[in-house]
DNA sequence: GCATTCTGCAATTCGGGGGTTGCATGTTTG
DNA sequence: CAAACATGCAACCCCCGAATTGCAGAATGC
């Protein structure tokens, strides 16, 4: 999922702090320009973070709109592998 | 992880109905003995199952050992996913 | 004994995710 | 204007997980 990779993270943490660009968030993370703004258009996409042109650079920063469904998203993926614990103890009741 | 893949659990619950072989399976479902195998040699080195030789065929029956760090470490993906919850929450009251 | 049925092994394919590199284009700035 | 800096685009690479196919070797059942 779009939520999985650490890294994504990583990025959208920094922009808690401050909006930045693409080749700003290169300076300090140890992957390459490309990379980054292959995870910020995901986020983009997911609705998690905002990109408007600043002159000759691209700033990004967290979005706070859709966070309700996200928040809901996540719970709901909480919920399966609640469901799927679930799944286990069922299992457990009839086995060794 | 081991427990992300959705045939898997599907493979799991048939077991726990009744213990079956490889071949019995792959009747049942839509992907090859093959590839059956190799989920329940993920799921045996997981330890959610277990397998005996009956003459010319193993079957393979869930196990109940070691279903509490199984449901712990659930627990644990699920309390990490709230902590990435948090972090969205956190997020959004600095933002748009 | 012989066909059937099951397992085990190995090679291979396929697709996706994360990354990189190179180059062209656009914007600043001195 | 020209150098410097940022973006955009595209081609690639690598790795991994899931799955397939083909074939050899055992056990079973008539």
């Amino acid at each position: 999922m779009a939520l999985a990779d650490e890294t994504r993270w990583d990025i959208l943490s920094r922009l808690g702090e401050q909006p930045a660009s693409a080749s700003a968030l290169a300076r300090d993370l140890p992957i390459s320009r490309q990379a980054i703004v292959k995870h910020l258009e995901v986020l983009r996409e997911v609705g998690l973070v905002e990109s408007h042109r600043r002159g000759r650079e691209v700033v990004y920063e967290p979005l706070g709109h859709r966070l309700d469904e996200i928040a809901r998203e996540l719970e709901r993926i909480g919920a399966e592998w609640t469901r799927q614990l679930g799944l286990v103890k069922r299992l457990a009741e009839g086995t060794t």
